[in-house]
DNA sequence: ATGCAAGTTAAAGTGAACTTTAAGTCAAGC
DNA sequence: GCTTGACTTAAAGTTCACTTTAACTTGCAT
């Protein structure tokens, strides 16, 4: 049965394989089974087991992988998702909206690392390390990190914009 | 004995002891015994075999959680510091060359946010997603993964910048 | 002199995001 | 019908940057 949930057979043709959906989307096939594991993306079956992808699962990967690049992680990513409709293949405007709840983060970002970048030679030479009130050493400052395990570029301010802080303990 | 590799031996007043050096650079006492079997700082030892610190460590653990926040990974900045000079403690001056030499790799990442954040919203919603010109499916753009484990934002642009590239694979 | 917090070590554990391996199944071409 | 390559699974392995644990020692204050 190479069909979704829904009720009509998709045409054979408007399905691609794991292989496929990889190449295009420029991941490994390991990845997308992974993804699947942690329900993230979905995949039909074919009667002998194999995966079949409709061609917009192409566009979900691409926004899971653009969402890691701006520092999401998979799980910020899976609560992004659950926003989109349930029951119909998402739409360019679903999509927009969902790309667009970004921005902030992003802003936030790169302001964070232009401060960084325009207080960083003077902090490190000066004599203030050892002062709450470096710039460098205000751990109440939005760069924090994730816990221990992987570590993003200024922190969890993606935490912070999506709702959902960790831990998060001393700051940079 | 509490002294360096130096000759004469520091003043007891003039060294810290870990959780001392831990608490004024944020850190925990175990990231600090971590660095130092990582080969980025070092201790001298009491009689007793504790660990004892003179103060100018402090900036060095500074720097380590500063190039961190950077995006660079352990191991680029044990290169980084392998430019400091090893026999004297590293003056002011020293600091803050290691640090302008970072300009440049924020420079890169803070282009590549913004390119990020005024690309993104137009490319998932378009139809472009397999198309090879399409801005987020470029992989020959700087954003790359650092191969498997921790995962920078926006890739190994610091190894681009900081010169010893890994594997690299695929982009988003 | 003694109590006890703070230090020491080596080794194992953690978490994220995957990849690799092993052992087997499926399907398309000849 | 058979080979071959793409696929399947579960489980274990990998990397990074630490943290935790266990068993033990140090050294300051009383």
């Amino acid at each position: 049965m190479v069909e979704g949930a829904g009720s009509r057979p998709r045409e054979r043709a408007a399905m691609i394989s794991i292989s496929d959906l990889a190449r295009r989307a420029g991941v490994r096939a390991s990845a997308l089974r992974f993804y699947e594991t942690e329900g993230l993306i979905a995949s039909a079956r074919s009667a002998g087991g194999r995966r079949y992808y409709p061609k917009a699962e192409l566009r979900r990967v691409a926004f899971i992988r653009a969402a890691q690049a701006v520092g999401l992680s998979l799980d910020d990513i899976r609560n992004a998702l659950a926003a989109l409709p349930g029951k119909r293949t998402p739409t360019k405007e679903d999509w927009e909206k969902l790309s667009r709840s970004w921005r902030p983060l992003l802003d936030a970002r790169i302001a964070e690392m232009t401060r960084l970048r325009d207080t960083l030679t003077n902090c490190i030479g000066c004599g203030c390390l050892s002062l709450k009130a470096c710039a460098l050493y205000n751990p109440d400052d939005a760069a924090a990190k994730r816990g221990p395990g992987a570590r993003y570029l200024l922190g969890d301010s993606a935490g912070d914009l999506m709702k959902k802080r960790p831990k998060a303990r001393h700051a940079l």
